[in-house]
RNA sequence: GCCGGGGUACCCGAGUGGUCAAAGGGGGUGGAUUCAAGCUCCUCUGCAUAUUGCUUCGCAGGUUCGAAUCCUGCCCCCGGCACCA
């Protein structure tokens, strides 16, 4: 290869692409569409590896894609609001919107070098008022359809980012972006009522394809539970309060009630008795509790009496009420039925305060109602002790479903789901969001911004730091209402941006629309989004509010799609190797590779990690790209892992990577250098080639890109290594083959690609970027047979060279010759003999009789032959997989296709000479018949 | 505790009843080419061995003519949920 080759311009290539228009999605046409969309990036300043790896995966699939004959969509845009660009603004000064546009710019150039194939007309930010206005105008329909609503509640509250969170982004009492604590606190928010869609996003997983463990995420949090509610009423008063079960079965063994310390009834039940003082110091001790740490102290069960009875609805027993810290007045109804027997917590608590404990479930059909209960039987069982006729015997559902049925003909209770997902929060006290359109009048209250008064624009007149930025504008603050026209308050409250990146895809769509959101036609025609690549960790907020999203809009009449997204796949996390402390079990910063644990002094081991900043572990996409160009980032990224699969960054693999790209710069100049005649290897290189362009497409049809990658730029060099081996040198099979490899090259290396398409004789100009991909004949017949010949020769050689390796010891020096021993004909014979029989579906086992029963097995060889079948060929036969059988029934024939390579045969094994002798004939003078079996010859050295 | 995903050779990683001592890549090895290095091509890379045998796909059993693959139990790793009503 000569060293002077110049390096793919693909600058250039790009600059051309771009300038042709190739990427725009068109807006009508008979063709198919294909939506390919990653998840849009906020943008920071620089491309991470992450990024890469994401964008190099949706690219093949588009390029493929088109070149299959879809239209694709294939947008890319900015998740530009959110704290960072904030942030940023209070440490080093400066406007979040000039800091955003900035980085903004800066990465979308790192992200052009890489030459994705994006339809960059359709980019949007959500930044952009002309996009962010239909956050607010979603809003106020929502407001208008109850969907949105204002509510006093305990929210939490990040102290560090100074504003309220969602219930999804607190992550183990911990605020999700900075990790800073998270407290609760009593303010009047703005919420969504996503529960009202909890059903649906419950049932819709199973009609997309979403990767298992996502779905199992989602239905976690969204926490489905049947039950009942069941209402209690206060002894000597007209209270009631409702509690939710999932166990209603286990009703009449509930002998206590306990509420929330903070229900909405618990001070009445107390104020002014002997109890009062109790509940108060209860109350106190977990009001100003995050949840967080009120679930983790949920082992120190604590709890006291209210003083109070409840009835019980079905049998009308007093039973006591009592306050306890483990119970959340904010999920479920904040009160629970206790039924100590069937369930642990009710058990360790009236064991605590000796409450009577009631059996009412035994564990086998047969049990003793008077069993003792030593520990809670929390199973299902068989209802006993029921203080009303009509239940004893009933078991699980069964018993459910009475006890509810018993509820309901009283009105005393009804069956229910239960969800423990919750409203969505959606106020921050924040700037860089979405202004929500409320305006808060004194005479006529809320008031929702006029459709033609949108967007609320962000005021660029407010002070950072100092609480929420938006009270500090007063252009802002102040405004007429709308309704009254008098002098009102702006709400200063943004959104959470996980709005923005709720209906973004429906946006790209119909992208530059400033008269409707998206125009419903555009949106029908290209959702839902077939292939969506992105990182695991949206798995549960965004991919929940943008499902949820996607059918509130759809019921506002915007769409018919009913799921954003069609497939999801999360692509696996870019690894690479740092010091690890075995005993610490801790992976340490780079700074410390080679010298000892900082903690306990033990030389350090590698271990693949994250790639991040704290470890120093990270490579630069920059970097690389300068070193190798970024079709080799390409080419390495998508071949070291399955996109799903984590992969291990390796310098070595990349400069390997690199070694194969410019091997495959030289190829064209290679094929057009040959000058051979045709030979019968031609017929083999084509029918290898169409099987290749076959499995290529089933590969990417799978989104198997690590092994589309391998066949285009590995396996096919190695086929035509091997043509050229065997002597092919045909011109006019080069011509045939190049153009739809260089279609198979073009999907994840594009710019090489091109070089290669524009190398053509007869390039016309176009590129390969817009050609589309031939679909190759099917393999005929006569193909299988010409791939197996060669095949045969390949298994032969390849056993061949491991016998001489052996055989040479035993000679004592290098084997000059040797004879082949091709299995007799009665052998080659039994075993089409036996895989008929087995195709016809007959048992190996009873073989036996049949072949006792064939002309061959009737001489004096007949034990010979059974012994043989059944210590040799009953095995065998089962280890030929279907491409063998295939040949084995098939006409080749084993003796011609070795004589005809022989030549070839004896040169690759460095011998003299290579003859091929049927075995027991007469020309077989080596007596090693015995041990040749179709397909595998005997071999003698000499 | 519950749910989901995993455990394959020096490393990464394919493989879901026979093509499996197990693809491919990395790393290593030997050879061809070269004045030489690099590149490229070819070989080998569990152990033994004239073409075959033995051991091996987390561990232990089982089903089968045949198990990395199916079943049962166990161990370990990753992710999620969790005194949840």
């Amino acid at each position: 290869m000569s060293s002077e080759m110049l390096p793919v311009d693909e600058v250039a290539w790009q600059k051309k692409w771009d300038e042709a228009d190739l990427f725009k999605a068109t807006t009508g046409g008979g063709k198919p569409t294909f939506y390919c969309l990653e998840m849009y990036p906020y943008p920071s300043g620089k491309m991470h590896m992450g990024h890469v790896r994401n964008y190099s995966i949706g690219d093949a699939v588009a390029r493929y894609k088109r070149m299959m004959g879809f239209d694709v969509l294939y947008p890319m845009g900015f998740d530009s609001f959110g704290m960072p660009a904030e942030n940023a603004a209070i440490s080093e000064g400066g406007h979040p919107h000039d800091i955003t546009e900035r980085n903004m710019a800066s990465i979308t150039q790192q992200i052009k070098r890489m030459g994705f194939s994006y339809d960059w007309s359709r980019t949007l930010k959500s930044h952009d008022p002309r996009y962010y206005k239909w956050n607010q105008w979603f809003f106020t329909k929502f407001y208008e359809s109850g969907l949105a609503r204002r509510e006093f509640a305990p929210v939490n509250w990040c102290v560090s980012c100074n504003t309220v969170l969602a219930n999804e982004q607190v992550k183990a009492g911990r605020c999700w972006r900075c990790n800073g604590p998270v407290e609760q606190k009593g303010m009047s928010q703005w919420f969504i009522d996503l529960p009202a869609y909890a059903q649906e996003l419950h049932d819709g997983l199973d009609t997309i394809k979403f990767p298992e463990h996502v779905k199992s995420l989602q239905r976690d949090w969204l926490g489905r539970s049947e039950g009942a509610e069941i209402t209690f009423g206060v002894v000597d008063s007209d209270l009631t309060f409702e509690v939710f079960t999932t166990r209603p079965d286990t009703l009449f063994g509930a002998t206590f009630a306990t509420l929330a310390p903070e229900h909405p009834l618990s001070e009445q039940l107390v104020t002014g008795t002997e109890f009062e003082e109790d509940w108060k110091r209860l109350y106190d001790e977990v009001v100003n509790m995050s949840e967080f740490d009120r679930i983790k102290n949920m082992n120190k069960k604590k709890g006291v009496f209210s003083g109070k009875y409840a009835v019980h609805p079905l049998t009308g027993d007093r039973i006591p009420i009592w306050f306890g810290n483990f119970v959340i007045a904010t999920y479920g109804t904040g009160a629970v039925m206790a039924v100590p027997a069937h369930d642990e917590r009710d058990h360790d608590f009236a064991k605590m305060y000796d409450i009577p404990i009631k059996r009412v479930l035994v564990m086998q059909e047969d049990g003793s109602p008077d069993a003792p209960v030593n520990r809670a039987d929390v199973d299902d069982g068989w209802m006993v002790n029921s203080s009303v006729e009509g239940f004893d015997g009933l078991y699980g559902q069964d018993a459910r479903d009475t006890v509810c049925s018993a509820l309901e003909s009283k009105g005393l209770g009804r069956r229910e789901v239960n969800w423990k997902i919750r409203p969505w929060l959606v106020s921050r006290q924040r700037y860089w969001g979405t202004p929500i359109p409320i305006i808060h009048c004194e005479s006529c209250g809320v008031v929702p911004v006029p459709e033609k008064d949108l967007p609320v624009e962000l005021p660029r007149d407010v002070v950072f730091g100092k609480g929420n930025p938006l009270e500090t504008s007063p252009t802002f603050v102040h405004a007429p209402c709308p309704a009254c026209g008098e002098d009102a308050r702006r709400e200063t409250d943004t959104m959470d941006t996980f709005m923005d990146s709720s209906w973004y895809f429906l946006r790209y769509t119909d992208a530059m629309n400033d008269e409707v959101c998206f125009g419903k036609a555009a949106a029908d025609r290209w959702m839902m989004v077939d292939f969506y690549c992105g990182g695991i960790e949206h798995a549960q907020m965004h991919l929940i509010y943008a499902r949820f999203m996607t059918k509130a809009l759809r019921d506002l009449g915007l769409t018919i799609a009913d799921e954003p997204f069609y497939e999801l796949l999360c692509q696996g996390m870019v690894n690479k190797s740092a010091p690890y402390c075995a005993s610490c079990g801790v992976t340490l910063s780079v700074d410390h590779a080679g010298s000892p644990c900082p903690h306990c002094d033990a030389p350090l081991g590698e271990r693949s990690a994250k790639m991040s900043k704290s470890i120093g572990n990270t490579v630069s996409p920059e970097a690389m790209i300068e070193l190798y160009g970024a079709d080799t980032v390409r080419l390495f990224i998508l071949f070291a892992a399955n996109p799903t699969a984590g992969m291990d960054w390796s310098d070595t693999a990349l400069e390997a990577n690199h070694r194969v790209m410019l091997q495959l710069q030289a190829w064209p100049e290679q094929l057009r250098s040959w000058n051979g005649p045709s030979s019968p290897m031609d017929a083999w290189l084509t029918a290898r080639f169409n099987k290749r362009v076959h499995e290529f497409i089933h590969a990417m049809d799978n989104f198997d890109l690590r092994r589309a990658v391998e066949i285009s730029h590995y396996e096919i060099i190695k086929d035509i290594n091997w043509y050229v081996r065997r002597g092919g040198q045909n011109p006019s099979v080069a011509s045939q083959i190049f153009p739809q490899w260089t279609q198979m090259v073009s999907v994840s290396t594009p710019h090489l690609a091109e070089d290669w398409w524009a190398s053509r004789e007869h390039h016309d100009g176009t590129f390969v970027a817009e050609s589309q991909l031939e679909l190759p004949a099917s393999t005929t017949p006569k193909d299988h047979l010409t791939l197996a010949s060669e095949q045969y020769i390949r298994d032969f050689l390849e056993q061949a060279r491991k016998v001489q390796n052996i055989a040479e010891r035993h000679l004592g020096g290098q084997a000059k010759s040797a004879i082949v021993v091709i299995s007799p004909s009665w052998k080659r014979e039994m075993a089409r003999a036996a895989l008929g029989f087995i195709t016809e579906g007959g048992h190996p086992k009873q073989f036996v009789p049949v072949l006792a029963q064939m002309p061959m097995a009737q001489g004096e060889r007949k034990g010979e032959m059974m012994t043989f079948w059944g210590k040799k060929m009953l095995p065998q036969v089962f280890k030929w997989d279907d491409a063998s059988r295939e040949v084995i029934v098939s006409e080749l024939d084993e003796q011609q296709v070795l004589q005809h390579a022989s030549k070839f045969i004896a040169s690759d094994l460095n011998l003299e000479s290579v003859t091929v002798v049927v075995g027991e004939s007469d020309s077989d003078t080596t007596e090693r018949a015995g041990s040749a079996m179709p397909l595998s010859p005997a071999i003698v050295y000499s």
